[in-house]
This record gives C-alpha cells, structure tokens and sequence, in this order.
DNA sequence: GCAGTTAATTGGATCGTTCCAAATTTGTCA
DNA sequence: TGACAAATTTGGAACGATCCAATTAACTGC
C-alpha cells in the first residue's frame, strides 16, 4: 500500500474515466456530470488518494498557497499572539504557514527566507530581526513576492508595512502618570538603537515637554526586551540620587521585570511605584497588580498584517501600504490609578 | 525580469552547458569539472535562479525535507519553547518546519494535518489536542510518515512518543512540600480527564500516601491550565473548611495564577503559603518569588523531539519508541525554602 | 431524422527538476 | 598510433497535476 503513492491516473483506472475528469472533479469544476463525479470521489477515498500539491504548482499559473512568516523571538507572547493571529485569517482563507523563529539572528533570518523562497511562498510576513538591511529581502520583492513588515522597519525595503503607533502610545501613557500627580517618571527597558525604542521615547519625551517637565536623560534606561532587562532596569533607576516615582516600560515582559525588581527592593508595584506596560499580552490582566499598559492587541496586529497580504496576494500586483495600527491605554492597577469599574488601589 | 522564472536550462543555456549538468552542479557533485563548476555557478548568480524543491520532489525518491509541527497551543510559552527548540535541530539539519498552532480545536488539526500532507511532509511532531485519536493519525501513519507524538499521548496509535515523567516529578514535588513541614497539600489547576492531569495528580496522591498523609479529593481542584486557571482554583482552595497551606500546580501557567490569587487575597507566595509549579518556563526564574518548579525543560524536549523523528526518517522504516524524559525539582523561592546559593526566604 | 446546440469527457503537451544510460572528451600506456 | 580506462557531459524519459483544444454524447426543435 504505502509503494508508490496514488496518483490522478490511479483513480481514473479505477473510476472508469481519465485523468482530466479527475483533475476537474478535484477542482470542484461545474462540467462535471454528478453521477461521474460521486464515482471519481469514492475511487479517491477508496484508494486513499493524498493531492500533490507540489506537482500541482508546477504549472507557472498556479500559486502555492504557502505563507511564510519569520518572527524574531517566538518565545516571547506578544509574537506568538501576533503569529497565532496570522494564522486565524491565513488558514481560513486557504493557505498554510511557514511559521520560523530567527532568534534575532540575521543568518538565521537569511537561511529561513531563502528556503522560504524555495518553496515558492505566495507573501511573506516578518518581523525582521535587528539589523535587517532592505538588501536582504530585495531577492524576494524583485521576483514579485508581496512582503508585510511588522513591528519593526526595514529601512528603504519596498515592502507593506504595519507597525502601531509607539510615539502616540507612549505619550497617552506618560500623560496619565502625569494626571495622577507623577513630576519623575522614567522610561524603563528596551534595546537602544532600535526605531522602536526610538518612537517609544519620543512619546515620553514629548509628554513630558507638554506638562512642561524635563526628560533628563539618566531616567531613559535601555537594557533588554525581556523580563530580565526590566529587573535591571529598576534597580538602576532606583539607585539614582533623586528616583523617579513611576515608570513607562519598553513593553509588557519588561515591565513584569520591573515588577520583581520593584518587590525584590521591598516596593509595591502600583502602590509605592506606579508601573506602566507595553503591548498589552494575555497575562497583563491577570497579573497581579493587573498590570495598566497600551493596547496594541498583538492578534489583532497579526490578522490585520495578514489581511494586508492576503489583498497585496489578491491583487496580483505589489503596492506596498504603509499602516499604522491605533493603540490605547488600558488601565488597570499598576499605575496606582482607581479603576473605572470602581475597585480601587490607593496612589502613591 | 519577473516574468518567467529562471529554470536551470536558462543558466545551462548561459553556461553553454546542458541542465544536465547544471544539476549535477546544484547537488554538489563530485563529478563536475572545477572550471564548469564555477562557470554554472556564475551564472546561477548573474541570473538570480532559485531553486525549484517542489519540482525536484515530484522525482519519488526525493524527499521534501519539510517537517510538520502541530502544537496546540502556541500562546502558552511552554509549547513556543518547544516549537523553539524543534527549530533549532531541524534547521541545522537541513529541514524547514511547517508550524501550526490547533488551538485545541480538533477540526482545525485535522485541516492543518491534511494540509502538510498534501505538501508531503517528511514527518510529523505532534502535540495532539484534547481529544485526538488514533484514526486521525492512522492516514499518516499508514503511508509511512513517522510521527513523533509529545506531551500528551494518542491512545492506539502506533507512533514515537516522547512524554516527561509526570508522575515522578509530581511525587519529588509533594515530597519536597513534606520534607518542609507541610501536611495540608493541594493539587491546583489543569484540566480533569487528561493524561497529563492523571499522572500528575497521581504522583501527588502517591507521594502524599507514602508519608501516611491522606489526600482528600476536595485538595485535588482541577480548573484550566493557564494563569486565570490557577487563580480560580486557589480561590476556591482558601474558602475550605481547613484551607492547605502548599499546593503544587498543575503547570508554571497555573501556579502564575495561584501567586496571583494569593496576593489578591493578602497572602505572600513562598512565605504565608508554598507554591511549586511545573515545567519551568523561562519566566520562573525571573518571576517575584522565584518559581520553584518541576523542570521538563520545553526546549531540550523540543530538541529531543526532533532527534527522535529524524532517527525515524533516516532509518528509512517507521519503528515507534517512547521516550520518558525525565524531569526534576528545581527548588527556588515560591515554596519557601532556604535555597541551595545560601539565600533564604522564611518559611511559614 | 438531421443540423445545431449544449453538456461531458478526453488525449496530449507542459511545468522544472532528477536520473539513467549512453556519448563524448581526455588521459595513459604499450 | 591505437586500444583502453577514467573523467565529464548530455539527451530523453520520468514525476503528478493542469490546461487547452478537440472529441464524443445527449438534447433540442422542426
């Protein structure tokens, strides 16, 4: 049984017709007779037939229906919600993923894309690792293949973007650590020299400038993306000769380090210390204090980047689209702020 | 330029070569000249050829060096650390994953399954979803695709297993909790009619009996296996007549949960109250307390995973194993332990 | 009963690669 | 120089599905 696999031609013999016949049964075609077809259908179960998916995307017209997606760290949540959104819309719409994790490492991000390319996606999604230059994927928007950047920008690639709107979520934020009465408020984790950092500082920067309070740059303190980082991060920002009083981390993972760090130093976060978060992944409402961060609903980001390149596919011809995906501020209790449903934590 | 791929009779034809040779060329062979050799590949570069694997697969000996991963869910960390260290085996070998995340939805693993079987996968790594059987294996199975299932088991089907020692890891657990003067022990979290649960509950049952302790149903408190899981569950094990004082959970997910709940509550993990978790996911470690947990390191059972499977397929014949890896106690600060670098919490 | 449609069906030819047997070139030695 | 072996190279036939043009079957209306 499993010696030589069931081809069109073995279900045609069986059935009684020829190979077009099944070939057009197999593509749900309408010119087939529905005695015949009911015929075709059960050779196929019978026999056990698997579609060859590869010998059909021999023929120059048709396309593989494979997407590939490439994140730069799948063990953090909000990429595994942003790829688990992905998934939601590709897979109903037809196409399957490729989903590979670069571990930020650009040869790694290199090998995947061109196997990628072997392959014969239909579009590719990426969250590029850092360092990502436009030449890396010039191979691949040159022979037509619709690309989607999210999160992070590549600079100069002709390619669909779809980042959220750091600089605005930032500034929403720092703007209500400043309403509930915070004058220091420091900007915790995060890798310098990223955009993304960038964007985010800026807010905190501009915020601040707004209410007319200074952005002294010791309270800006980069370490890591990563819950490690924000334990760091904290510990420095509270052995500065004035501390500051509240923080805006780089993102959620950070801010949960902050936390430790915060309790680690005998600090209650959103009690003594107000802690504000990024990116608002699945355990920021259950955390205990429910952690007060910007939104910017990672499965969502991933369905809506899907869609862009699902149209981009659709369309036939690559226009590349610049979005920017809103975002808010959720409060909730690290912040120290009363909640709106009523239950409150007491302000420093 | 991006119409009409480059196929290796256009770098035959600007080598003055026959594709022939410019085959033999793409798999290294030792049969080339040095001098065509080099001429091919110039052209291969001038070009920008991309190499076909769907046509090369259509041959029946080749192989498509594809490898199916199905997990059931790629938001818990565990599984995206487990996916992670597929990766990185696969990759290294020369394989690209197709990864895809059920959801726990049995539909949408019978799709996904079908799907990478019409792209001839060369093996398959499961996590099954609750509820999967053999049959949805059996297609598979039968056409001699090697399948690795892991975590949680396939009643009947004939494949390579690779599971973590649950019962044992319960046991050194619970006895961990008595060695530190604990009688009142629960079991918190996870999902009532697994495997998993069985085996761990059953460890804590055991190791409680072995210390003439009684382990009454009521302390066995099943619920989900993520965070907001853990949360219910010590709710409703603090509201007992005589609440217990530690409990092991039924995964790192819950026992999150279970500190949270605790805090909520006014309680202290690791010092009013023992928590250990179990699988050690990379934020234990950092979390405030530190996580004492049952280590199964997700990664290095990815790893494990995909060495199993590729034996399988470099062994040319499908011969099922099953693997216990072992596990073990990480003792860190959630259960209010002195730890082993001298640091101490006090215990309650 | 027959031309004119419409509905179903069907042989090739094709996609881009690999593999095989056979052909060609080059090298060696008597 | 010719015979023989070794080193390279090469057409053509697969692989499994699709598509096109062409064929056959079934149905009109008169």
């Amino acid at each position: 049984m499993s010696k030589g696999r069931v081809t069109v031609v073995d279900i045609a013999r069986a059935a009684g017709v020829s190979k077009s016949t099944v070939s057009l049964v197999l593509q749900a075609s309408p010119l087939v007779n529905e005695a015949t077809r009911a015929r075709v259908n059960a050779a196929i179960r019978d026999l056990g037939y698997v579609y060859n998916r590869g010998a059909a995307n021999l023929r120059q017209s048709a396309s593989s229906r494979i997407i590939g997606i490439v994140v730069n760290d799948l063990t953090n949540s909000f990429f595994a919600e942003l790829a688990v959104g992905m998934d939601m819309v590709l897979q109903s719409a037809g196409y399957v993923q490729f989903l590979s994790n670069s571990a930020e490492s650009l040869d790694r991000q290199r090998q995947v894309i061109a196997s990628m390319r072997e392959h014969g996606i239909s579009g590719l999604i990426l969250s590029p690792a850092r360092g990502t230059e436009a030449a890396d994927l010039k191979p691949l928007t040159a022979s037509g293949v619709p690309v989607v950047a999210v999160v992070r920008n590549v600079v100069g690639a002709k390619v669909s973007t779809l980042f959220s709107d750091n600089h605005a979520g930032a500034k929403d934020a720092v703007r209500h650590l400043i309403s509930l009465g915070h004058r220091r408020i420091a900007f915790l984790g995060g890798i310098a020299n990223t955009t993304v950092f960038a964007e985010r500082t800026q807010g905190w920067r501009d915020a601040l400038a707004e209410a007319g309070l200074e952005a002294p740059e010791e309270l800006a303190i980069a370490s890591t993306a990563a819950r490690a980082g924000g334990v760091a991060a904290v510990e420095r920002a509270l052995s500065l000769p004035v501390p500051p009083t509240a923080a805006l981390c780089f993102n959620d993972a950070a801010a949960f380090g902050v936390c430790d760090g915060l309790r680690a130093k005998g600090k209650e976060p959103g009690h003594d210390f107000a802690v504000v978060g990024f990116d608002d992944v699945i355990e920021a409402e259950t955390a205990v204090p429910a952690l007060t961060t910007v939104s910017v609903d990672p499965q969502g980001m991933g369905r809506r980047a899907a869609q862009m390149l699902l149209k981009q596919i659709n369309a036939g011809r690559v226009e590349p689209e610049a979005v920017v995906s809103s975002v808010r501020l959720v409060v909730r209790e690290s912040c120290g702020a009363p909640r709106a449903d009523g239950q409150r934590r007491i302000s420093a």
